[in-house]
DNA sequence: ATGAATGTTTACCACTTGGTAAGTGAATCG
DNA sequence: CGATTCACTTACCAAGTGGTAAACATTCAT
């Protein structure tokens, strides 16, 4: 099971200082490498894959990180940083109660459309177990630890049905990834993963949760 | 990214015809592969290892079957077959209406304790897309037209809350098996997957599908 | 200008992978 | 009993794996 990895042609003289351009071809290959670990996953990409899709030899990603493992573990900080930096965003916008979740469950659709790597990273890292799964809920952990406190406040405002934050965030964490990425079950039950059915499954998972958090 | 598998040692002579120790030997790859398959991956699992944990060469395996693509559409089959089984099984002495999905919800949290690798090796057959996952989705499909059908109909009687079926099936399917299989999430929000907690998140998952499906 | 640091390449290596070819001993069958 | 089929092993291979060593070119600091 191999991946073929495509990017964006290297320009053969790129502008701006060294630290510049060592940067930037840092940023290049993370984002090859979470484009390809979150399609394919991790073992189905190789170095010299992920390297040739960037125009580059597998050594120029050896020196910038010493081996395989170091550069998931780059990779799994750059996806949460960019996970957490959209989310925020999001919430710093949207409204109250019941409206946050909304807003959230927006955003988890548009990122699946327009990042599908993104989250299928997710799903990757925690199938992978061991260090990786424990980085990722170590820097997910101060998002969770939010999320958690929010519930818990809406449940004690009698706004929210009252039960356990940490599972009622399992069980709504679990249904949106997988409206928003169980391709495979979603084909099964007859729905193509097409743009235009997203609003529909976006529309329906919206009512699930509503139904099943916020009090009647 | 390697796995190493174990399995009960090979008893040296085995009673029984030379058709039932074939079948034997194909049965006991076929677990061991499951095993691996759905708890290493399948990319993780090489010939090699699953030979030797079950005392046996690589060669053995692909006398009965072609490639390992081969042996993992086999696997495939028989993991179906298994959860077919255990769900029919199930349905048939449970009752009417929310009775049946608290009876499904049941299974599912029992299969994940004592066949943890079963569920494990669904999600990862639907990460590896392909033809892998048409066929578990072909080999499913009945049981899953049937849930659809069973949906509708109590819809229809008015005592599930009206949606689209199919993707009330897909939010139920993950919030489900992402509440019974999801460890590192749930370890994140700070549930140890222990046999004890296991009843705490059954019972949490059961009120939060019950409060987004039954009709109130 | 020059020497050092930096980013990258070429060459190489030990090891693992899925798969082929050919051989072997035992069970089965005529 | 002898021939044959069956289940399996040993031997092997080409392709790929992550990783090391060292050479090389460019940029930077002095």
């Amino acid at each position: 099971m191999a991946a073929t990895v495509t990017a964006p042609a290297k320009p053969d003289r790129l502008p701006g200082s060294r630290a510049e351009r060592t940067r930037d071809t840092e940023n290049r290959i993370l984002a090859a490498a979470l484009d390809s670990f979150g399609t394919a996953g991790y073992d189905a990409t190789s170095l010299d894959a992920l390297a040739a899709g960037l125009g580059l030899s597998k050594q120029a990603i050896l020196y910038h990180w010493p081996s395989k493992a170091a550069l998931l573990d780059a990779v799994i900080d750059r996806a949460c940083l960019d996970l957490v930096v959209e989310f925020d965003g999001v919430l710093r916008d949207a409204g109250e109660g019941w409206e946050r979740i909304e807003a959230i469950v927006r955003s988890v659709f548009r990122v699946t459309i327009r990042r599908p790597e993104l989250l299928g990273f997710v799903r990757e890292v925690s199938r992978l177990g061991g260090d990786a799964a424990a980085r990722i809920s170590a820097d997910l952990e101060p998002f969770v630890a939010r999320a958690r406190g929010f519930l818990q406040r809406e449940m004690d405002a009698g706004r929210f049905r009252r039960c356990d934050p940490g599972l009622l965030f399992v069980s709504a964490y679990s249904a949106v990834l997988g409206a928003a990425t169980e391709v495979e079950v979603l084909r099964a039950v007859g729905f193509e993963p097409t743009a235009r059915s997203t609003v529909v499954r976006r529309r329906e998972l919206l009512s699930f949760l509503r139904a099943a958090i916020v009090e009647p």
